[in-house]
DNA sequence: TTCTTTGCAAATGCTTTGCACCCAG
DNA sequence: CTGGGTGCAAAGCATTTGCAAAGAA
């Protein structure tokens, strides 16, 4: 898929959406999604603003705040608290479910799939009876010294 | 280990962290940690301030907060971001390691522990060549409708 | 005595809210 | 037209910081 079938396809999702909610097109709406899939890796709320300011958008930390709730709700973003701080994003349409590692003395992120967490939430939803939509699991951790 | 062999282990635990880190051994410091092995479950900052106000004693959120921030290096509390609005924490020391399953329709909040965890942190340590402290997991989910 | 730690209050910073105006339906 | 959505500024709230006083070493 090129980037151009992406934008679309996540496009016509969120218009979807939209319409199956009751809830209008407004063109900041899509203008926000644009942006955030025009974006590789994580952003927070302030990245976003910046970036979208420095393009001459006319737009407000609120209706930020707000486009990223419904794009969570439709899960074409993903959110997460790496710190206790502000919320990290990232797109997750067409790209594969990973979970993180942290470097905690870095400060570097690291992506890794294990297939292992769905057979553990297979697992789970058996034992308890529940239905489980998602999950966030991070690693912290640090590069390993060289021997001396 | 009775409640009072556990408030010992770690008062003996957090003192002599407090003598090899050259901090001074407070009262403070040691009524906080009582209060927080007196207690089960998980506890936000509000709370335990509560808690301690209502039980008279003299102390203030900053000392609080700061504290824990020396409860949580030397691995006797446990810290989360279930929202994002504020941290909750629980004592950590003589309890099984555990991750949580947040139920998002009632709130509930279940405890379990599942070995592949750890295997999953093994394979990501030599893959990477790091060395893992710790790691958050959350599932989250709701109840499984009953069939009408 | 010395200098870390304390309580208090003010400051910070992310997020939410109130409100008048705007515009999608 | 109408009511939901927007930008802006102010308010909220958890956490951090500054500072004078207290007290551990």
């Amino acid at each position: 898929m090129t980037q151009e079938e992406l934008q679309e396809k996540v496009k016509t999702i969120f218009s979807l959406y939209l319409e199956k909610n009751q809830h209008r097109k407004t063109p900041e709406r899509f203008a926000i999604l644009k942006e955030i899939y025009d974006f590789d890796g994580h952003f927070d709320i302030e990245n976003l603003y910046t970036k979208m300011k420095s393009q001459n958008y006319r737009v407000s930390r609120a209706t930020l705040y707000n486009t990223i709730d419904l794009l969570l709700s439709c899960n074409l973003v993903r959110k997460h608290q790496f710190s206790s701080t502000n919320s990290q994003f990232e797109k997750s349409y067409g790209s594969k479910q990973h979970d993180h590692i942290i470097l905690t003395d870095s400060g570097e992120l690291i992506e890794f799939c294990d297939p292992r967490i769905q057979t553990i939430k297979k697992t789970l939803e058996d034992l308890f009876d529940i239905e489980i939509e998602h999950h966030t699991l991070y690693f912290y951790g640090t590069r390993k010294k060289e021997k001396s």
